[in-house]
DNA sequence: CGTATAACGGATACCCGTTATACGGTGCAGTATT
């Protein structure tokens, strides 16, 4: 490196310079002779210094973005990953690289302690120069502590939708990275994700503490994958839809295939009707032995199966082009899910197909996984227990196992009752996850009516994400266009390759764009609801996307006579 | 929220309808046990 780095031009040089640097280092390593969409313009922000989220498809190249920087910039790349099963996969490939992008470890308790001792050395002494790590490692003092002394250059947080999908609950250890990265000086933060609707983007930059981000996104058309959905109105014959599905799909010779089951038990009959029809399938959930799954995995990569049937666990990581076709025998919890899900099907750009087994009960599933905001009373108890704990003589503070004896309840619920309280600023947690009351702590009393309201604003939102699955599944309008509308992209002409364009139902909507006093992306008012972003309009209503209260979609002609909305800004 | 199974209970003739209850998804890390 020439032109001395500083910390608002890391890299050195001017945005020219910067650009023949890139371009350069991507041909003659990483053999790269064009860039894919919004990849240059990532690489070009992180390298500038400048804290960014990439919203890119699988494929893409996002890891060539800090490979890019890992080369260009002055210090180690930190990288969190959700699965150390991605985090192995990363490491082997770039450890082909290594004698021209540098040496990568991973720090995980699938290793020894020797193993994570020197991979810590290496970044100490400078050899290491990309870290994979799961998000937990980082509430070890001791990691944080080296990683901060090695001044990193570039933070990365790979599958960053899961900061919004896992944290309040399943890995809050997301939620906590925002303060991680403070610790370590705030080096560059670079957050990577193939699906992100407007709202999750906002909510990674809002967690991770990202300063004047720039959001990338690009690439999130996929016209190859013909978009259709199957009614039924009993559990029965949509059981027998499925069946018939995968069955048509595979009788035509296209496949391999996924079957995306909301349960563990629908994946295992699924899977048992499929293979007793003569198929090669089978089931993969997480309640089953590693070595089972790996077996499954491994089957499904090297073509020995016609179809897996599967819970969410099948997916990340998983990256088989040629798969042809993604079932749903129930709907995702969000279009978010939905979209990521069906995106494995056709990445080799031959044609592919997703089709949603639909039926509105199955949406309750979704619903019920997304309630659960405590009440405020536990909440309450909670907090009380905590407080107490000095007074008490307890001055490890209060751990789970301690408050379960105390209130009965079980491990879970705890957690995240603590997680809320956290967030609200009355209790910290320490490196042993024992709980402790937060300096200038609210009381118990208003620290759970705060927590509370926290809660029940992610059970509204994620309600509501809810709500616009079923949009997607009942709508009679192209589905493309729905789903790109639902992150934030416009598709002007119904698309001619989803269910409702084929049967006529998807209407020109030339004119609703035109004469709508609140076209796509103007910021509204709702007299109860707040402030919110126009997300879609048809003829006879419009979507909006509400800050507090997450997707509403309104009549058209209840907003104009009761004058609900109002333009902001 | 919806479904599957168990338990119940009333009236009847060996069973049928109602009500109660349990369960449902994703992975890290660290500890105990072969």
């Amino acid at each position: 490196m020439t032109a001395s780095p500083t910390k608002d031009n890391p890299a050195g040089g001017s945005a020219s310079v910067r650009t023949r640097r890139i371009r350069e280092f991507a041909r003659d390593v990483l053999g790269h002779e064009d860039f894919r969409p919004g990849q240059e313009r990532a690489m070009q922000a992180v390298v500038g210094g400048r804290d960014t989220l990439a919203v890119l498809p699988s494929g893409a190249g996002k890891t060539a973005i800090y490979q890019v920087a890992g080369q260009l910039l002055d210090g180690p790349v930190i990288v969190v990953s959700p699965l150390i099963a991605l985090q192995r996969d990363q490491v082997e490939r770039l450890t082909e690289l290594e004698d021209r992008a540098g040496r990568a470890a991973q720090l995980n308790s699938s290793l020894s302690a020797g193993d994570q001792r020197e991979a810590l050395d290496g970044i100490r002494d400078g050899t290491v120069r990309f870290l994979f790590l799961a998000p937990e490692q980082l509430t070890k003092p001791e990691v944080v502590n080296t990683l901060a002394e090695a001044e990193p250059a570039l933070f990365v947080v790979d599958e960053a939708h899961c900061v919004s999908a896992w944290g309040h609950d399943f890995r809050p250890d997301y939620l906590r990275l925002g303060g991680v990265i403070e610790q370590l000086g705030h080096p560059t933060v670079l957050a990577l994700t193939a699906t992100a609707a407007p709202p999750v983007r906002a909510e990674i930059v809002e967690q991770l503490g990202m300063r004047k981000s720039e959001v990338v996104v690009a690439g999130f058309d996929r016209p190859g994958i013909r978009l259709e959905v199957d009614h039924y109105a009993d559990a029965h014959s949509k059981d027998q839809g499925v069946l018939d599905r995968v069955l048509a799909e595979l009788g035509e010779g296209r496949g391999p295939g996924i079957v995306y089951s909301a349960t563990r038990k629908g994946a295992e009959e699924i899977a048992e009707q499929l293979a007793g029809r003569g198929l090669r399938a089978r089931h993969y959930h997480a309640g089953l032995k590693k070595s089972d799954r790996e077996e499954t995995q491994r089957a499904w990569m090297e073509d020995e199966l016609d179809v897996v049937v599967a819970t969410t666990a099948f997916g990340m990581g998983i990256d088989k082009p040629d798969t042809r076709f993604v079932v749903h025998a129930e709907p995702a919890d969000s279009v978010d899910s939905y979209y990521q899900e069906i995106g494995r099907a056709g990445r080799d750009g031959d044609p592919a197909l997703a089709v949603l087994v639909y039926r509105q009960e199955d949406l309750g599933l979704r619903r019920f996984f997304a309630a659960g905001a405590p009440a405020e009373e536990e909440l309450q108890q909670v907090a009380g227990l905590v407080a107490a704990a000095p007074a008490a003589g307890l001055a490890d503070g209060v751990d789970v196992p301690t408050l379960r004896k105390e209130t009965g309840r079980a491990a879970t619920p705890l957690a995240r009752d603590l997680n809320l309280l956290e967030q609200v600023s009355a209790v910290v947690l320490d490196e042993d996850g024992a709980a402790h009351p937060a300096e200038g702590a609210p009381a118990p009393g208003e620290a759970a009516a705060a927590a509370r309201e926290l809660a029940e604003h992610h059970e509204k939102v994620d309600q509501s994400r809810v709500e616009m699955m079923r949009g997607y599944a009942e709508t009679t309008d192209c589905r493309r266009q729905f789903l790109l509308g639902y992150f934030g992209e416009q598709l002007d002409e119904p698309c001619g390759n989803c269910d409702n364009c084929s049967a006529g139902t998807a209407s020109e909507h030339s004119d609703a764009d035109e004469d709508t006093p609140f076209p796509v992306e103007t910021p509204v008012e709702h007299r109860e609801w707040g402030p919110g972003i126009v997300m879609r309009v048809e003829d006879d209503r419009i979507t909006v996307l509400f800050e507090e209260v997450g997707y509403k979609t309104l009549a058209l002609s209840a907003v104009l006579e009761q004058d609900l909305l109002h333009p902001r800004g």
